[in-house]
DNA sequence: CAAGCGTGGGT
DNA sequence: TACCCAAGCTT
């Protein structure tokens, strides 16, 4: 095209004569490519204009982890409310909370009002013009210390961020998955960096792995450094970045119980707010663990105390025989074993569990997981145990349940269909 | 250094 | 549907 030409004659490749550097990627053409494709962001100088500082690192802020298309909403009030850095300063982090609510991340919206204030405080309201005093601000690691040096001060530097680390390890068939890759790819990319127009290569590169070098079906064909890229001619684009290995961890047993009563509402409990499936719903389950003692699952199935004939109130010993039971659960860590309960007290009545047929088994990030299941049928006024209610069937829906969960009560749900068919 | 941190969109 | 994952940082 026309425009192409533009930059790219004043100091394309130097003396090298002609050809030779074919098969190596240069800067050049990136920029090249950039300029016809360049995409107009609300946070993007116009060509050849200057670039503010403040919005480019609001916006790489925002840009944190979040699509484009989610921060432009936010970058557009954050500017209408806050023009510069010392109108964010001065605001109270309250309002900056309130803002940025739905974007995610709050820790962010923390940082940007600390790192604000320490801009102003620390640096006469201008932001540092250097990669070091950057990275050293609430908020601003690697990549955005390079993305702010390059993109509002045009400082030779080089952002890596997913896009990059994707577009690098094709373009040299990096073969070590990430994060360990990290260090040779920054370097890789650092290499390629001109020295001139950085800010506009660190956006290319950027433009490139999100338009053209996606993460699937990459389209190679449109691709200014196809020739180039080291992974295209072995055909195989789409499998960098290698995956790390995913280490899924040893697998975990354990028995899941589904209390149902006659009226149709089941047993939950909710779990802790930290930690694996954090505040979610589940049915009462046993540990999960390596080593599962199916004889004894029962042992950890929920006890019920006998109907009041009169009503729903509780007698202290009820309350005691709950609380004691429930006690002996622990958080399911794959821990040991813990000792069985104590003998049935008076009063508890004897739960008649069936074993549902099958098996439902799930992955987690770091360990698969089998779980057996049992099921019991419950009478109307069944009080819950300690720490755990009952939730009618129309609500089950609308439970924070996991799809481990959804998968639990779907198999017995599944399996009593087949029951009474 | 692995894990935690939110949310919405794409496949 | 159920993941994958997106312009990462912090602890």
């Amino acid at each position: 095209m026309t425009l192409a030409g533009k930059r790219k004659s004043k100091k394309s490749s130097p003396p090298v004569s002609g050809r030779e550097n074919k098969t190596l990627p240069q800067a050049g053409d990136l920029l090249a490519w950039y300029d016809r494709h360049r995409r107009a962001l609300p946070w993007r100088a116009a060509p050849g204009q200057r670039s503010d500082p403040y919005r480019v690192w609001l916006s790489e802020i925002m840009l944190q982890q979040t699509t484009v298309k989610a921060v432009a909403p936010y970058y557009a009030r954050f500017l209408s409310r806050w023009p510069d850095v010392r109108a964010l300063a001065a605001a109270p982090l309250a309002e900056v909370l309130k803002t940025w609510a739905g974007l995610g991340y709050y820790a962010r919206a923390r940082n940007l009002h600390a790192c604000a204030r320490a801009v102003v405080e620390h640096h006469g309201g201008e932001f540092p013009r250097n990669e070091d005093a950057l990275r050293g601000l609430p908020g601003i690691g690697a990549y955005t210390a390079a993305a702010v040096a390059a993109i509002a001060f045009d400082i030779r530097a080089t952002p890596v961020d997913g896009n990059v680390e994707r577009v690098i390890a094709r373009l040299y068939a990096v073969e070590t998955p990430p994060p360990a890759a990290k260090p040779e790819i920054y370097r890789l990319a650092r290499a390629l960096t001109p020295s001139r127009r950085a800010g506009d290569f660190a956006q290319a590169l950027m433009d490139l792995g999100a338009t053209l070098c996606t993460p699937k079906r990459p389209a190679c064909a449109l691709c200014p450094w196809r020739d180039r890229c080291a992974a295209y001619r072995r055909g195989d684009a789409e499998t960098f970045p290698r995956r790390p290995p995913k280490r899924e961890g040893v697998l975990r047993r354990g028995a899941a119980f589904v209390a149902r009563r006659s009226d149709g509402s089941v047993l939950v409990r909710t779990r802790p707010a930290k930690g694996l499936l954090g505040g979610m719903t589940e049915v009462p389950t046993t540990e999960w663990a390596a080593e599962f003692d199916e004889a004894n699952a029962l042992v950890h199935a929920p006890r019920f105390s006998p109907p009041l004939p009169g009503g729903e109130r509780s007698t202290s010993r009820d309350t005691i025989a709950g609380s004691r039971v429930r006690g002996k659960r622990r958080q399911n860590s794959g821990l040991p074993v813990p000792p069985h309960p104590d003998p049935l007290p008076n009063g508890e009545r004897e739960t008649c569990w069936r074993r549902i047929p099958g098996i439902v088994r799930h992955v987690f990030t770091h360990f698969p997981l089998e779980l057996k299941v049992y099921a019991a049928d419950l009478p109307l006024r069944t009080r819950a145990p300690t720490g755990m209610r009952w939730v009618a069937s129309a609500d089950i829906a609308h439970e924070a349940l996991p799809s481990l969960m959804r998968k639990v009560l779907a198999h017995a749900q599944t399996s009593d269909r087949i029951d009474k068919a």
